[in-house]
DNA sequence: CTGTTAGCGCTTTCAC
DNA sequence: GTGAAAGCGCTAACAG
């Protein structure tokens, strides 16, 4: 009985009595033999159960192997619930699929430690919504190009949007209807863990490169302009994208004695603006006349619901695809920036 | 002026004058090695910018990649704007990360096509929700294991749910109610493709191994216990668990003269049975009073809203924890029968 | 504890 | 066209 090993190239060589350099070439180089026996050969090859050059020795010698990492700040478990995440994936996966790649997910986790090991078998590297200051960037192997998304990085090509300017447009249109009790409520913006309201005692991330400090910063400017002190609008801070982070924070706001409850929130991603929709649903607090809410990323959950979400809708597959066409080299590896677009919903009309 | 060429073990063991066997054992094996030898080589290797051994070289050295591959069903901008999908992948990523593996994402595109070359890497490989009869399963590496989830593959351990007996439950549930116009509506269940009312001239997909047909059977034995003709319940069927699919056919459903509308529908996923909702309320339909609804999933969009979707939750995230443990060999690789559990909610109380 | 060495399976010159 | 041979970077036996 013959051991139960894979066969490899070479043993289907000697079976067919042909060179090793003709089997490879059959899969590989259609033009280095003839049609008969590249027919002969493959024929036989799926005949006798043989798949196909083995992955891990083919991309040792050729030093490519048709992988893109994926680099997600956040855990996996978590940017695979987030709709905005899922979203950019999908426009990475789209591009890297249709050229033959496939894509290897990779956590952030933490902060500064190392990528699993088997992480630098990847050709390149999508980096999409880190910190700037992530350790992890120098630990990724050298030489290999990098993208990254939603953040500056020296040297390094970058998809982003404009959000401070998206954050002012949209603060914009819902200062117009003159709201007496404003309110932000921001993602991710102090640097001490925050869930609830933002205090003189809280730090804020530094104003470069993190996107709260640059939505805060379209907030602000939109307000100054509409004669409103910034100084007296009640920041809040949550920390992570989800229904059960949001909950308590939004029913905490949303239980104020009414004379100090705000009518106009503006909030830093659909999923808050959502949970304090349903929230104010629930309280019997009227949308949008009692309180008027806008959101940003327009994820589809927001528009397909009754009422409407207004908001900014950023393009997320195509961030995604933009990413994955630079890593690919399909596109010159520069600064790109995405339009987005005010999406006029009914809880901000 | 140096080459710029990536650094490798051997370099390193050159520059500082000890074996190639030291330096690999310095990051592979500490016992193997004294430890000031070893912080020597690490630190060394830190200063001169080699990041470890190459993951190439090293999967083919010891025929293992630490990868581990999901094949989804759809492609994969599909299956990341899928909830459940997304659950599903995050309980995997979950456990492949505790034990140091990385996750590879593969598209099971179209039918029978071949997958990715770089797709044999993996040390194995997880398949979800495919069809049965799919080649792809054939296509993929022999002697490597599989675990199949959410259908039956021969020979193969499988994860999944009771979906006729869950199906049945939630039925039974509604049914208390004694529906006038019952309907059902159904995710993929017709052989050709059809979004709207099935009629007899579909034929329906082999009643064994397919969700739907599964469900469609609890369903069934629901309605025939409670004294209704399955013969008169109307079919619907809808091709792709979106909102933009779903909608046209929930509106033609719903804009039926009202004697004709259905009171009840029983929905074969929340994605369906949350459009119904929106479309319902947008046309003044009222919930549950005029119309119930019941999906199947329990995802969080349709808990973490009013009203609450009564719906059957499964757990994904865990069917997606289980898939990964037997696959890593941490559980007995054999049929795996998650629980689950009914969730009522405002919209079939 | 350390060093030498033989491949893992493949691609790709290079000579025929 | 085809075949022989070198070696991608690493690990694990084994010998010292």
């Amino acid at each position: 009985m013959t051991p139960p090993r894979r066969m490899t190239l070479k043993d289907l060589a000697r079976e067919l009595g042909v060179s090793t350099a003709s089997i490879s070439n059959a899969f590989n180089r259609p033009d280095q033999l003839s049609p008969t026996l590249r027919e002969r050969i493959l024929s036989e090859a799926a005949r006798l159960g043989y798949s196909g050059p083995d992955a891990k020795a083919r991309s040792l010698r050729t030093g490519r192997s048709r992988i893109i990492a994926v680099v997600l700040a956040e855990s996996l478990t978590y940017s695979l619930n987030d709709a905005v995440a899922s979203e950019f994936l999908s426009g990475v996966a789209e591009v890297l699929d249709a050229h033959g790649h496939t894509l290897l997910l990779l956590p952030g986790r933490g902060h500064d430690s190392q990528p699993a090991g088997s992480a630098n078998i990847a050709d390149g590297f999508i980096v999409y919504g880190l910190m700037p200051n992530n350790q992890l960037l120098n630990r990724l192997p050298a030489q290999r190009p990098i993208v990254s998304v939603d953040f500056d990085v020296d040297d390094c090509p970058t998809v982003h949007i404009d959000d401070s300017e998206a954050s002012y447009h949209i603060a914009c249109h819902a200062l117009k209807q003159q709201p007496r009790r404003p309110a932000i409520i921001n993602l991710r913006l102090t640097k001490e863990a925050c869930n609830g309201r933002v205090t003189p005692e809280h730090t804020l991330l530094p104003n470069t490169s993190t996107i709260s400090r640059a939505r805060l910063e379209g907030f602000h400017t939109a307000l100054s302009e509409h004669g409103l002190d910034t100084q007296q609008v009640p920041l809040w801070n949550i920390e992570e994208n989800t229904f059960e982070v949001c909950g308590p924070v939004l029913a905490e706001l949303l239980d104020q004695p009414e004379h100090q409850r705000p009518d106009l929130l503006l909030c830093m991603s659909d999923r808050i603006a959502l949970t304090a929709l349903t929230l104010a649903e629930q309280r019997g607090i009227r949308v949008p006349e009692d309180l008027r809410i806008t959101g940003f990323d327009g994820i589809a959950e927001g528009q397909y619901r009754a009422p409407r979400l207004t908001t900014v809708r950023q393009d997320s597959e195509g961030k995604g695809r933009v990413a994955a066409q630079m890593i690919l080299g399909l596109l010159p590896a520069e600064q790109q920036l995405l339009k987005t677009e005010l999406l006029l919903g009914d809880t901000c009309p």
